[in-house]
Parts: C-alpha cells; structure tokens; sequence
DNA sequence: TGGTGACGCGCACGAACTCT
DNA sequence: AGAGTTCGTGCGCGTCACCA
C-alpha cells in the first residue's frame, strides 16, 4: 500500500552502509489520549519496543494495545500512529533499518530462503507476534542488547547490532514462514535470482566501469523498466545507487590508504568527473572526501 | 585542487496492459 | 495469478561553468 506522500517521513538512517536507527521516544507526564507517535510512513521497517506506560498504536487502521515489554514490528511502507492509554509517562524505544543493511547477503541461500521474503515483503511477520505465537517472546531480549549495544557505541557496534537485526528476523521467521514456503526454497519465488546474482558479482569486480541500466538489463536478458522493478525489490537500491554505494566506499578506502588525489580516487572507481564525485560521496558518505581525509589524519 | 549552482537527459516508478 | 512489457511523467544523475 502507498500512503499520501505528505505523511512520509524522510527517516534519517545511521549510515548509507549501516542504514539504521535508534529513536528513544520520551512522552512526560503523557495524558489519555495524547498523540505520542505522530501519523506518518516511511520505506524502513520499525521495531517498537514499549518501555513506559500503555498506548494503542494504529497500523494501517488496525490498533494494537502496547505495555511495557511489547513489541510491535511494523513492516516498510505502513501508516502508523500511537495515543496513550493512559496519564503519565509514555517511554518507547524505535530501531528503524532499511532492508538493503542485508544486501551483502544476498548470495546465501538461506538467506534467501528465510529472510529475504520479509525484507522484500513478499511475507510479513505479525505486527504484535506474541500475540500470535508466545514462543517468539525470548527473542524479544535481543531487540534489548540491540537498544544497549547502540546505547553504548562500542567500537564497531555497527555489526554487533547487524548481526543481531539478521539473527532477530531469522529466529522469528523462524516461527512465523508458513511451512509450505520454507519448504519450497528460494528458486520458486524469484526465479531471476541466479541471474542477478551473476550480475551484481559482475558490478562488485567491475564498479569502476561505466554500465548503463541498458546494458545491466541486457545482462539480464530483461527489458531496462522490468529490470529496474527487480533490480530493486531485491536490492533494496536502486541499480544507480548501488553502483554508486560500492563506488564510494571504494573511494573511501583510498582516501584512507592512499595519497593519491581526490581527482585520481575519482577515476579510479569510475568517476571522471572529480566535482560530481565529491557531489555523491558527500550525499552517501555525509562528509566531503577532504573531510574523510582529514578526519583520518587526526584519528 | 576542491566545492557549488544550473540545467538537460536518462532513470525510476506507477499504471495499464499482454502473455503464459 | 504471476511474469514480463510498454508508456508517461517527475526527479535526480551527471555535466559544465564558475568560484574559492
């Protein structure tokens, strides 16, 4: 379903490479009724963890009671909007991640198999599991150690807290994927995939070559519109974008690890336009390539 | 050498359609 | 019903010109 762009939300995520997020949500001295989660949507999935008080959370229409210890996942693209249930405080914690955080994923099979179906949203997890089945509860506590481990920003917490992401949507899928469909495997429900695997492998050896969505497509053997839909539903990018993605940390690296010139780094990963290159990699790196450079040189 | 503004064109995406 | 094609349209990618 697509909502009315006005009640999108530009979620700011992390880190192009991390695209995720932590909201704590703190509603003092809430009273009943009072909007403590304002209508809106995004292309992200939300993960609601309830800390303080009792609200009912609406999601695509549909209310849902939340206490303290509830969870209420909230699949991409859902319109969703919370009132209290009561007077006082109203205290929640949001991780909010992009589906594309488990690109670098895409070649495993069960992977694919298990996890891939909901982050393209072929499946959907219920949108409060314990009510549906009470043995998803104990994986509850790692959407705890996740809040703690961003809390905390320990040195690379960025994959302690991917690694718990990917290990929560397998333990529930676990539990939730109709048996029919867990049986059946991954070649049934995208039967291009090995097609796009070959190329997305083809696009990581050779970022530094001008592609176009033609010729991908052609690679493929689809037609460039079809080629985008797909290209998407399973990267979570655009074609564009991920080219551009791998191009930049690329680019980041050098900077690091070499003295080359910004203007050498930029043809290098493909870009011989130096000025459009410091464009993009601000926009995905959210710092210009001097920055990078010099924040490496102080660290 | 690196950064920014303006602009044209290719790309992304939704809708409607055909095909299997 | 799902896979694949075609088309219209708005937007953002990529380029050029210019400035610091």
């Amino acid at each position: 379903m697509t909502y009315p762009k006005e009640l999108w939300e530009d979620t700011v995520l992390e880190h192009a490479e991390y695209p995720f997020q932590l909201f704590q949500n703190r509603c003092a001295s809430a009273k009943t009724g009072d909007c403590i989660l304002y209508l809106h949507w995004h292309e992200h999935f939300e993960f609601l963890v309830m800390q303080t008080g009792s609200a009912v959370i609406h999601v695509d229409s549909r209310p849902y009671v939340v206490q303290p210890g509830d969870i209420i996942l909230i699949p991409a693209g859902s319109l969703h909007v919370g009132y209290s249930l009561g007077d006082g405080d109203v205290n929640y914690d949001c991780i909010v991640l992009n589906a594309s955080l488990f690109n670098d994923w895409l070649s495993d099979p069960v992977h694919a198999q298990y996890v891939a179906p909901y982050l393209e949203g072929r499946f959907q997890f219920p949108v409060k599991p314990a009510d549906q089945d009470e043995t998803c509860i104990p994986y509850y506590s790692l959407l705890d150690e996740i809040i703690q481990e961003f809390s905390a920003k320990a040195p690379a917490y960025q994959l302690v807290v991917k690694s718990k992401l990917h290990l929560f949507f397998t333990l529930m899928s676990r539990s939730f994927m109709p048996q029919q469909f867990a049986e059946q495997g991954e070649r049934a429900y995208f039967p291009n995939r090995e097609r796009f695997k070959q190329l997305i492998r083809q696009i990581e050896s050779r970022y530094a070559d001008k592609v176009t969505v033609e010729q991908a497509a052609k690679e493929v053997s689809l037609n460039p519109y079809y080629f985008c839909k797909l290209f998407k539903r399973l990267t979570g990018r655009t074609f564009v974008e991920y080219v551009n993605i791998l191009r930049m940390k690329e680019a980041k690296r050098l900077l690091k690890e070499s003295n080359d010139s910004i203007t050498e780094i930029a043809a290098r990963v493909g870009c011989e336009n130096p000025n459009y290159f410091t464009r993009i990699y601000k926009k995905y790196m959210g710092m210009t390539p001097s920055q990078t450079r010099k924040r490496d040189m102080i660290e």
